[in-house]
DNA sequence: TGTACATCAGTGAACGCGCGTTCACTGATGTAC
DNA sequence: TGTACATCAGTGAACGCGCGTTCACTGATGTAC
C-alpha cells in the first residue's frame, strides 16, 4: 500500500509519535527491549522507513530517552504546583512512590526503569543520556525542600536515591501486601524527615 | 580434544565454576548480556557442554543469582563483624556507598546492578529469584539499626532504598567528583540519621 | 485550469550475524571378568 | 594383574530464529509549464 503524502510537517508529526511510543517501550522493556520492527509498528509503520527518521536504533533510544526525563519531569513540576509555595515536594514524593507509578514505569521515570541500563552502555552513548538525566535534576532540584540552592541540590538526591531504588525494589518483589508497604515506608519516612 | 574424567566430584566443581563467572557476568552486562558461548568460554569450555549443566540458559540465571545475592551478602555480613556489637551496619553502609563497590557491580550487589532487569522478568521467573532476595533480607536486616525486629526491618528497607538508588544514579554519571560526590551525600546523611 | 514530472515518506524483501538449543561424537575413566 | 566395555563430561557443527540495517521500489503530493 502507498503512502499518503503530506507537507513537511506530517514528518516531524510522525517522527514525534514514534519518539513518544518509544519512550514509553523502552521503559517498559529495557534499553535492549524492543526491536526496530517492534518500535515503528507501535505506530503503525513497517521497519523500512525506520531509517528515513533516524541514522540508527541508539539514536532513537537517545531521543526516546530525552522525551522520557522532560515528559516524566514536566509531570512532576505540573503535580507540585498545585501545593502551595515549599510544600510541591511532598506531592512530587506521593506521586513517586505511589502504586501507580510502581506498576506502570512505561509512563514512569526513566531512572527507576532504566538506570543499569544506562550506567552499562558504552562512554559515548552515556555521555549523549547524560544531557537529559542532568536537565531532569535542574528542573526539579528547585522544587526540593531546602533554604539554599545546595540545600535543595543535596536533598534532591537524598529524596531521589530513596525514591528510585525504592520503587526498583518494590517492582521486583512479588506480593502485593510487601511492595505497597515498602512505598508506604519509604514514602512516610521522607515525608517525616524533610 | 578429549576430556580428561575425574569422579563425580569433578563435575560438582565444574558447575560451580560455571555459576560463579556467570554470577559476576550476569551483574556486569546485564541479565540478557552474556550468552551461552560466553558464559561456557569464561570457564574454559564450550556451548555444548552447557547442557549437561542445566536445562536452560534461564536455569542458570536463577542459580547465578542465587549465588551473587548469598555471596555479596555474606561479604557484608563479614564486614559488620568488624564493628562492636550493633554497629556493623555503619560498615554496611561504608562498604556499600564506597567507590570500590559503585565502580565494580561484577562483585556488587545484585539488586543495585539488575533490580530493573529482575523487575521485567515473566512471573515464574521473578518468583524463583524472590527465594533469593528474601534471603538477602534475612541474612541482612538484624544487623540494621533498631530496637526490635520490625524496627530493624524497616530501616533495612529505608537504608537500602537509599543505598541502591545512590548507587544506580552514581553509575549512570559520567563526572567522576560528582560520582563520588553523591555517594559521600548519601552516606553522610544516612550515617547521620539512623 | 490541465498535464507532466520530481520529490520523498514509507514499503517489504533481503543481507549477514549472533543467539539458544540440539545432537552425533570423543575419549579417559572406573568396573567386570 | 591384564583386557574389554559401559559411562558420561565435554566437543563442535548445525538448526531455526530474530535482530539491525540496506535497498530497489511505490505512489500521492506540490510544482512547473
Amino acid at each position: 500500500m502507498g503512502t499518503m503524502r503530506y507537507g513537511p510537517e506530517h514528518k516531524r508529526e510522525t517522527h514525534r509519535r514514534i519518539v513518544q511510543s518509544a519512550s514509553r517501550q523502552f521503559r517498559a522493556e529495557g534499553v535492549s527491549g524492543p526491536g526496530v520492527i517492534k518500535l515503528m509498528k507501535a505506530s503503525g509503520l513497517t521497519q523500512g522507513g525506520f531509517y528515513k527518521h533516524f541514522r540508527n536504533r541508539e539514536d532513537l533510544l537517545v531521543e526516546a530517552l530525552a522525551e522520557s526525563f522532560a515528559t516524566f519531569g514536566t509531570g512532576l513540576v505540573e503535580k507540585a504546583a498545585a501545593a502551595p509555595a515549599g510544600d510541591g515536594w511532598k506531592l512530587i514524593v506521593k506521586q513517586y512512590l505511589s502504586p501507580e507509578h510502581c506498576q506502570h514505569s512505561e509512563n514512569g521515570c526513566p531512572m527507576a526503569a532504566l538506570a543499569p541500563d544506562i550506567a552499562r552502555s558504552a562512554p559515548a552513548l552515556k555521555r549523549r543520556i547524560s544531557n537529559s538525566i542532568k536537565a531532569y535534576r535542574e528542573q526539579l532540584a528547585p522544587l526540593m525542600p531546602g533554604k539554599s540552592p545546595e540545600e535543595k541540590n543535596r536533598n534532591f538526591i537524598l529524596i531521589f536515591s530513596a525514591m528510585i531504588g525504592a520503587v526498583e525494589i518494590a517492582r521486583t518483589l512479588t506480593d502485593p501486601k510487601e511492595k505497597q508497604q515498602l512505598l508506604d515506608e519509604v514514602r512516610d519516612h521522607l515525608l517525616a524527615r524533610f
